[in-house]
DNA sequence: GCAAGCAGTCAGAAATTTATGACTACACCA
DNA sequence: TGGTGTAGTCATAAATTTCTGACTGCTTGC
C-alpha cells in the first residue's frame, strides 16, 4: 500500500533535496575539504579514502546543481579546474558545523 | 582507480552518518512531523505522500538507531506505539530550520 | 463471529547508487 | 617521442535502497 502521489517531485519536506544533496557518498568529506580551499579533483581522489573518480563526478555534478559549488576553469599557466563554494554553499557551514558537535556525542 | 580504504568504516567526515540518517527515504518528513507532536504509524502512513509500510519501518529503525526518536508503546487504553524526538533529536531541531530556510532560495 | 484498525514482517522485484576498469584529450617535461 | 599529470567519460557490474503485495497477531466494535 502506498499513499497516493499526484506528483513524483511531491516534497513532503522543503530541506529534502538539499539534505540529500548533502548524503550522498563523498558529498560530506568534499564539502569539508571546500570549506577550506578550491578543490582539486585529482588531489580529492588521493585525499578522500575509498573515493573514486565516478562517484567524485556525480557528487561534484550534483553539488553544482544544488548550486554549492562552482566549477571553474582556472585560465594560467597549467590550466586547470577549481570547484569553490558558492554563497549558498558558505551558508552552509554553520549548519555542517552544528551537525558536526552533535555527531561527538 | 580507488584510494585505498584501510578501515571500510573509515569516517571523512564526522557529521556523515548523521546526514546520512537523515536523509533517506521519508526520514525529513519524519523528523518534521516529529517536532510538532508524537508520531503514529498508521498516520504517517497517511500523511506521508508516497510512503509506504516498509520504507517507514525503516526510517524509523534507522532513527531509531541514530538515537533521534525513541519508539515507545503507550500502555493505555488502546494499546498502541509512539515515536517521539530523544533530546539528542530536539538538538537537531535548529539545524533543521537553517536547512529549510536556506532551501527558500 | 467477523470485519476493521494498528503495527508491523517477509520475500522478491524494481530502481537507484557506487564501483571498476578501459579509454579520451590536452598540456608539460626531457 | 614518450611518459606523467589533470580531468574527466563510458559501459558494465555489484551493492544498496525502495516498492509491492501478501501475510501475522492483537484489539475493538457491531
Amino acid at each position: 500500500m502506498t499513499t497516493p502521489q499526484s506528483n513524483p517531485e511531491e516534497e513532503t519536506c522543503p530541506a529534502q533535496a538539499l539534505l540529500k544533496s548533502l548524503s550522498g557518498k563523498n558529498k560530506a568529506a568534499i564539502f569539508r575539504l571546500a570549506v577550506s580551499a578550491p578543490l582539486r579533483f585529482s588531489s580529492l581522489l588521493r585525499q578522500i579514502p575509498g573515493s573514486n573518480k565516478q562517484s567524485l563526478t556525480v557528487a561534484l555534478r550534483e553539488m553544482e546543481a544544488e548550486a554549492l559549488l562552482q566549477r571553474v576553469v582556472v585560465q594560467e599557466k597549467p590550466l586547470h579546474v577549481e570547484y569553490v563554494l558558492t554563497p549558498k554553499g558558505q551558508l552552509l557551514i554553520p549548519v555542517f558545523e552544528q551537525l558536526e558537535k552533535l555527531s561527538q556525542e
